[in-house]
DNA sequence: AGCACGCCGACT
DNA sequence: GTCGGCGTGCTC
């Protein structure tokens, strides 16, 4: 018997498949898609099997050993990968390898069967490293106290010992826990006769056209996805449901849970890679039906799926940017929806753009949720012009939003403050010569902690503490800039100081079970500020919540992407629609220098199709989506010079080959050097191009043995 | 990704 | 004359 076994090395120049004999005691255990052990020049790796045949045209290595009992990768994901890798360029190992549990990926799978996971906390904060290498692992802890042993790499051994020793680090053997979901009384809701025409539109598809469910924030949408499922359960079927990472707190698990029990399996990334595996198996096993997760879930090996439902389908988290496979959750969506015959129901208070101008075309179907569960209004959104009251006043937040605050308080109800920190972030300025303190290896400023007086890069992990003098010119001048939550939270201490505020950040809510602690806080009026960034936007439902407060709108506004307007009015009206979700009705305040924005002034009166239109004239104006498709190439390496030569020639290539297509650049990243490595960008435009995978293919193979030179491909990026 | 092969510069 | 730099190409 011969096995064609594709290996796990993501390199173009092996992403092609190796044939070996398999020795006669293995037969029995080969199977298309379970993973084998081959030797591979010098070195032995893990593969999977794709092809099973029985002879080839030349002498054979034969695999050492099948690491799997059961089929690994199913014929539907087999076939997907082919898909992505067609769709997106990348090598068709990346793409069965976003399909996994990381716990399945070479090397990582040495220990996966294991039960327990060691971490280490910290015991004594105040002890001072007496070596560089004890340092380096101290330095981990800056944010938080207990880090996996997975994180430490690249540490000394006997450094680590010397911590423990001294009992500076503690090591905990952390069981491995099975999750469970227990179903308990979740007050499953009658529809209004509208969420229930959505529901019945759904279950009686036909067509196979995925929806688009259009619904105002407190519409119901989570009571419809349910309903739907419980539906499709009880036809024999399964159910995926994508939410962003960012929404997918416990909350709404909980939620899930109580309705479902040990039916859902879970997907996100506060799971440790063992959980995540048992989660996985669970739903190979068929024990779980309906999956719940973030991008990466869409790949659940759910057999006979009946839906998927893909919630803030606008969010731009669906779409993998960082590496390869540069796929789209959605498009993933759309094709395991067509192989099962099953519906795709995309669900948002704020469709994008895209999505909005395909259900106009007939490509989507359009569903609309207008009114909020409680017949209340959508709450009242009044502009604060910071032109005219940041003037009067040195703090953040205008004597207007402060009146309202102590207003809400006083009626003895709750308020959400809103922090726009998109693209933001804290960093260190000398008031002398007006320097920032800018990442050795990155060309980026560095973030200040102020938890720790240590300053950080969010590109590289670089960190130092805080200098004392300015490193440019000597003085005693740096302070830090920019507005946090904790810069925020001071100013409500001082202008409120009988109000409890609760602030609410990746800081503060890293650890598990924190975030789950501070909304039931929240809830029970312990707090009466609920202050917080991006975290505080999604999904919360308080309901004696009747203000919310954004302090800064511009932020996002000022990004320099084609879709900062987009963004921005999501963003807001995501927001807005935290309050008035109950009995009393709610007010929004929002502060912005620029009260006229469109982007803005549409989220007053909620006019969606208002926001959109304007929206949609300048996307044609200047040629960007959904009118055109795009693509961006990126070209990276160290040594700037020649890698902007070879951008130049990329580019004349593409012009001499591409004649419907506008091409733009080569132009330097926003953020040009990270890590030591220099990055050009082109970026392409078109409608209707054949050969544009062809071209960008042969310019790939091009340069697939140069290691100076690194081509990067993304189709329909999410930003540049 | 490794690793070997191979073709040009400074050295026991 | 040789050791070793890293560019090029191969791995069933």
């Amino acid at each position: 018997m011969v096995v064609g076994v594709l290996v796990q090395l993501s390199s173009q120049n092996v992403d092609k498949i190796f044939d070996y004999y398999v020795p006669n005691d293995m037969v029995p255990f080969i199977k298309v898609g379970v993973r084998v052990l081959v030797p591979f020049g010098k070195q032995t790796l893990e593969g999977f099997v794709l092809v099973v045949k029985h002879n080839s045209d030349r002498v054979l290595k034969e695999i050492y050993s099948v690491l799997d009992q059961e089929i690994i990768l199913n014929q539907e994901l087999l076939l997907l990968g082919i898909e992505i890798q067609k769709t997106t360029l990348s090598t068709l190992i990346s793409a069965y390898q976003v399909m996994l549990p990381k716990a399945l990926k070479a090397k990582a799978g040495v220990s996966v069967s294991k039960k327990y996971e060691t971490v280490y906390q910290l015991k004594n904060k105040k002890f001072l490293p007496s070596t560089v290498a004890q340092k380096r692992i101290l330095e981990l802890f800056s944010n938080k106290d207990i880090v996996s042993k997975k994180e430490l790499t690249n540490i000394s051994v006997s450094a680590l010992s010397t911590l423990l020793k001294k009992q500076i680090l503690l090591e905990i053997k952390k069981e491995e826990y099975r999750m469970k979901y227990e179903i308990k009384n979740d007050n499953r809701k009658i529809l209004t006769p509208l969420q229930q025409s959505v529901v019945d539109c759904v279950l009686k598809d036909q067509k196979h056209v995925p929806f688009l469910l259009f619904g105002v924030t407190g519409s119901g949408k989570t009571e419809v996805y349910m309903q739907i499922i419980e539906e499709i359960l009880s036809r024999g079927k399964t159910a995926i449901i994508l939410v962003p990472e960012i929404s997918l707190t416990p909350q709404i698990i909980e939620q899930f849970s109580n309705r479902f029990g040990n039916q859902i399996a879970a997907l996100h990334s506060a799971l440790s890679e063992g959980e995540k595996y048992d989660e996985w198996r669970r739903i190979c096993k068929g024990e779980a039906n309906i999956v719940i997760g973030a991008r990466s879930a869409i790949f659940a090996p759910l057999k006979n799926i009946g839906i998927i439902i893909i919630d803030e389908e606008h969010s731009d988290s669906y779409k993998q940017g960082d590496k390869n496979p540069k796929y789209h959750a959605r498009d993933v969506a759309i094709w395991r929806a067509k192989y099962h015959s099953c519906p795709v129901l995309l669900g948002s208070a704020t469709p994008s753009l895209e999505s909005m101008a395909r259900a106009e075309k007939g490509v989507y179907e359009l569903l609309v949720l207008k009114e909020r569960v409680n017949g209340k209004s959508l709450p009242s959104v009044e502009i604060i012009d910071m032109n005219k009251e940041a003037k009067s006043s040195s703090f953040h937040i205008t004597n207007k939003l402060l009146n309202e605050l102590s207003f809400c308080i006083e009626r003895g109800e709750q308020a959400i403050l809103f922090l726009n920190r998109r693209g933001f972030s804290t960093f260190v300025t000398c008031k002398n010569c007006g320097n920032t303190i800018k990442c050795p290896n990155c060309d980026i400023t560095l973030t200040y902690h102020k938890s720790n007086r240590m300053l950080r890069c969010h590109y590289c992990g670089y960190a130092t503490p805080l200098p004392k003098v300015c490193p440019h010119c000597k003085e005693d001048a740096l302070s830090d800039l920019g507005v946090g939550t904790e810069k925020i939270e001071e100013e409500l201490h001082t202008l409120l100081p009988d109000v409890k505020v609760l602030r609410m950040d990746v800081d503060t809510t890293s650890r598990k079970g924190a975030h789950k602690k501070m909304i039931d806080a929240f809830r029970n009026h312990e707090y009466d500020i609920l202050l917080g960034t991006q975290i505080v936007a999604k999904g919360l439902d308080f309901s004696d919540v009747t203000l919310v407060g954004v302090i800064n709108a511009d932020t996002s506004l000022n990004i320099p992407d084609f879709r900062s307007s987009e963004n921005t009015y999501s963003l807001l009206s995501q927001v807005a629609g935290r309050c008035g979700r109950s009995r009393k009705t709610g007010k929004v305040f929002i502060q912005t220098f620029n009260p006229d924005h469109y982007a803005i002034s549409f989220v007053k009166n909620h006019d969606y199709f208002g926001f959109y239109k304007e929206e949609m004239k300048i996307r044609k104006r200047l040629g960007y989506p959904p009118f055109y498709f795009l693509c961006y190439l990126k070209i990276s390496g160290k040594d700037a010079n020649s890698i902007f030569k070879e951008a130049l020639k990329i580019k004349r290539s593409l012009e001499r080959n591409l004649y419907h297509t506008t091409i733009l650049g080569p132009t330097t990243l926003t953020v040009f050097k990270v890590n030591n490595i220099y990055r050009y960008g082109i970026i392409l435009k078109y409608k209707k191009e054949n050969v544009l995978s062809d071209i960008l293919l042969k310019i790939q193979d091009h340069y697939k043995n140069n290691h100076k030179v690194k081509i990067d491909i993304d189709f329909n990026p999410s930003h540049f």
